[in-house]
DNA sequence: AAGCCAACCAACCGCCCCACC
DNA sequence: AGGTGGGGCGGTTGGTTGGCT
């Protein structure tokens, strides 16, 4: 099935890293012939490689359009946002950044946004609150390898001090829970942004972090950059060539992204409960993304209740420490 | 100084789309 | 209408580089 690589009939055809010369020569017979047909360019120009690579080496590369060297806050928002809306349709965000390349795009999206959305506890696919359970999971081996060791090793300082960490967790996690259910205001990639906690699923699980710790460390850097977003609004988008063009007739990626500027000045509104809306955003509000994709989106929350269940099932044998934090 | 590791990014691979015959 | 070829796209790989121990 499919087709065979356009360069399988010859197997002595160079690949990897370009030389000079060899960028010289691309770019002098493009200077000269134009780029007609990528097939015969090669033997055109002298090159030992396939049309292909030539075409990719002169469009990533050499073409004297492309804007080199460290992407601006302003191309990072772009892309987010595109990202939000088109999803990793990298050529498309391409045809919004005037000078840079689908394939720079895909890399820098790659390296650092997805990283900084990760921080931001924000699913890079979905533009939504991370649904994987990792940080439960690991709270829960942590309550069972401390009430384990409890019953085994009742006089070991050790396992004590791992108890107080699960009570600690414990007190950490009812009350960012709480925080959530007072919480009511929908989830956008632009109020994470804007948010003053970067790190909504670390805060709700006071930092049971399952990732690397340089993947999830928050750092001045990251704090910084959160902070300098806040002053986003809607006309990001608006400053955006015509996005909703990519949807035909009747598509209004503003309110079906929750970026109407209603729901913005809520969230700015509400810095005093920087927590992102877990619950909301899952369960009531319905976006765009949530429509077509909602298979993702409705195990996590019952899990996620399960969890909270299986935590106070496990306290149950001894109450008194619920009772405490209630009173 | 050497080795290790993580991050970055250029380039490749395989598939898809579309124009042409 | 169906086959074929060329170009384009997105995912992935692997070489390079820089920081750390």
């Amino acid at each position: 099935m499919g087709r065979s690589p356009c360069c399988a009939e010859d197997a002595n055809l160079k690949k990897g890293p370009w030389t000079p010369e060899e960028d010289q020569k691309l770019v002098d017979c493009i200077n000269k012939h134009g780029h007609g047909s990528w097939r015969a360019l090669p033997k055109l120009a002298g090159l030992n490689r396939c049309g292909k690579s030539c075409r990719l080496r002169w469009t990533n590369y050499l073409r004297p359009d492309i804007k080199r060297g460290k992407f601006t806050e302003e191309e990072e928002r772009v892309i987010i946002n595109l990202h939000a809306v088109l999803g990793n349709k990298w050529s498309r965000i391409a045809a919004h950044l005037p000078g840079r390349t689908d394939n720079e795009i895909k890399n820098y999206w790659n390296t650092q946004i997805r990283k900084k959305l990760l921080n931001m506890g924000i699913d890079p696919q979905t533009h939504k609150p991370r649904t994987d359970l990792n940080h439960l999971l690991n709270l829960s081996q942590l309550l069972c390898a401390s009430q384990l060791g409890n019953l085994m090793n009742p006089g070991d300082t050790a396992f004590k001090l791992q108890v107080d960490a699960a009570q600690l967790a414990k007190t950490q996690l009812l009350q960012n829970l709480l925080k959530i259910i007072n919480t009511n205001k929908p989830a956008t990639v632009d109020t994470f942004l804007g948010s003053q906690n970067p790190y909504p699923i670390e805060g709700l699980l006071g930092g049971t972090s399952t990732l690397s710790d340089k993947e999830l460390a928050p750092t001045p850097e990251n704090i910084t950059n959160n902070a300098g977003a806040t002053s986003q609004t809607s006309t990001d988008f608006q400053a955006l060539e015509d996005p909703c063009a990519y949807f035909g007739n009747g598509f209004n990626y503003e309110s079906n992204l929750g970026m109407n500027n209603q729901s913005l000045s809520n969230s700015f509104e509400q810095t005093e409960n920087p927590l992102p809306e877990l619950v909301s955003a899952s369960l009531g509000q319905t976006s765009s993304i949530n429509q077509t994709d909602d298979k993702t989106e409705t195990a996590p929350d019952s899990t996620i209740y399960e969890a909270w269940d299986k935590l106070i099932m496990e306290d149950e044998a001894d109450g008194s420490y619920w009772k405490e934090i209630l009173e």
